[in-house]
DNA sequence: TAATAATTTTAGATTTATTCTAACTTTAAT
DNA sequence: ATTAAAGTTAGAATAAATCTAAAATTATTA
């Protein structure tokens, strides 16, 4: 465990939010100014591997990474782009016997319009 | 409709298989070798818009284009990344009640392993 | 039909997210 | 202390998609 993979780790747990690969970047240069952006990229990538933490596609922009809990899905809000996260533990089984065939897993992202953005309207 | 646009069209219908921007391309590139990239692009864009046809987000590759039918969902083989399609009528109104909230929609691959690349192992 | 406007296409440059490369550092193992 | 292994760095490279501006096509109007 390295300095800078600690710093990353570190950033992830104390974020309230799903972050990106640059917002890491931003956010480590802040503490550790000599960090590289492929630094960034390969912790994240042997982390995520490793299973400490998620990482999010989101269509049409950058991945976001995320201190991995419990197995979860997201929502993304069409307005504000923000994630939230949404347990649904009933859905692997359920598409199990859907598509008929044993699956490995999916991928799934709910869009919707998230309560303070429903507010503002 | 123009003739790029026709072409283009021509060969997502007559396609079996998802195919990504670059595929469209080169398949167009073959009988209208003056075709450009952006124009792919562009009418592969606006034809999506007028929901004409389907834009798949596959997790770290290029985006599939397909002939847009009824709504369904896909199942990607993580062997041989093949694409599939299955209808679940059944989920969106599902996922409604376990958020608890209205929503638009969702994007959702299912990974498994296809009966092609099972029968090789 | 001719003239003008609107739309589309083209080629190539640009952007964005990410990965690769090769030199350099740090850490671990003899 | 010496070598090996792993990790970091900076910057180049790549891939997907978009943007730009000029040229071509199509549509609209006089």
């Amino acid at each position: 465990m390295t300095k800078q993979r600690e710093l990353i780790l570190q950033i992830l747990t104390h974020s309230d939010r799903h972050l990106t690969a640059d917002e890491v970047f931003f956010l480590a240069k802040l503490q550790m100014p000599s960090i590289a952006m492929a630094t960034v990229y390969n912790n994240l990538n042997a982390m995520t591997d490793a299973g400490m933490i998620n990482r999010v596609h989101v269509d049409g922009s950058a991945d976001c990474f995320e201190k991995g809990t419990d197995p979860h899905d997201h929502l993304r809000c069409t307005s504000c782009g923000k994630l939230a996260n949404v347990s649904l533990p009933w859905l692997k089984e359920r598409l199990r016997q859907a598509v008929g065939t044993e699956i490995s897993g999916y991928d799934l992202t709910i869009h919707y319009i998230c309560p303070e953005c429903r507010k503002k309207i």
